[in-house]
DNA sequence: GGCTTATCTTAAGCCTGCTTATTAAATTAG
DNA sequence: CTAATTTAATAAGCAGGCTTAAGATAAGCC
């Protein structure tokens, strides 16, 4: 009779790996004064200049309220500006800050250095697989399933995607 | 050219994965008064009663004190004991409480459900295949990879890990 | 116009995790 | 035995999620 081998719960452990996989995340980026998920956020603000926050938090999927108060911490940091959006006064129109335009490869390399020790001795296809695999998942999980996956678009940053 | 895709970089997929499939379990667990980490401490704790809370914490792979103070809503809620190490007046031996034990049926069938609705769509295989994947990156990423996987040890709850 | 409903943002309060640092006790070195 | 080191637990302070609820504005309907 084998025990309830929680070590092998697939909540457990997709969790345990995203918690230590963002831990590393987090150590590495301290030098840069980002924490993962402020790189995130600005990392789907560079290709939406202007968004509201509902938008940005639906994008994030995550709670408005969530990224209000990430959004405060990165605009007080100097990262982020808000200006107040001329259609709609309840609403902030979000920008990034040139201060935080400088860091974007560094994010990168740091996402690629922790991908890499993630992924440590997954051949490609192995690692193609786990990316396909959790899209599926994340999919499943989404609110709004019946979206369909963004297509591949245009930008500054060509195939950086690890 | 193609923009940088963070809806497919690694760790912001994995991040989300588990972030929303977390969701889901504590929307689901909310009549048990269980969050998700309550539930694997008590999950863990189950076969290691008296063990203390350094050792809990390594079995979680968590920090000292993220466990001690889960450790102390859980003894306020009644699911947990600490009691005095006759050995190490340091340390606290933890014991689940008989209040704790009837919950581990709907645990169970909470985590099932959530599983379900991750994996939807996922043959047998690719099932089988994203926890192995998680597993071999979630080693790679703990502080003691050296260790090997645990073994299948007996319990009463056999078979039921999803 | 006026009412109702929906949307954007924020407040309050909570849980879970981290880093850093402290205290107390156990263990080890000398 | 004593001193130094390690270990168990906790304190303080912070980030980032959530739920619930409120305020202000916009949009839609009569």
């Amino acid at each position: 009779m084998t025990e309830f081998d929680f070590n092998r719960s697939f909540g457990f452990v997709l969790y345990e790996t995203a918690r230590l996989l963002s831990k590393r995340f987090d150590q590495r980026s301290k030098s840069l004064g980002l924490t993962r998920a402020q790189c995130q956020a600005l990392a789907y603000l560079v290709y939406h200049e202007g968004i509201n926050q509902a938008g940005l938090a639906e994008l994030l999927e995550l709670e408005p309220i969530s990224l209000a108060r990430l959004i405060d911490r990165m605009a007080q940091a100097g990262w982020v500006e808000r200006r107040p959006d001329p259609q709609d006064r309840r609403a902030w129109q979000l920008f990034m800050t040139e201060k935080a335009k400088p860091l974007f490869a560094e994010m990168i390399a740091v996402g690629r250095e922790v991908r890499a020790e993630a992924l440590s001795g997954f051949s490609p296809e192995d690692s193609d697989r786990i990316m396909e695999l959790l899209l599926r998942a994340r999919h499943n999980l989404s609110d709004h399933t019946t979206e369909l996956a963004p297509p591949e678009s245009s930008g500054p940053l060509a195939g950086a995607a690890e």
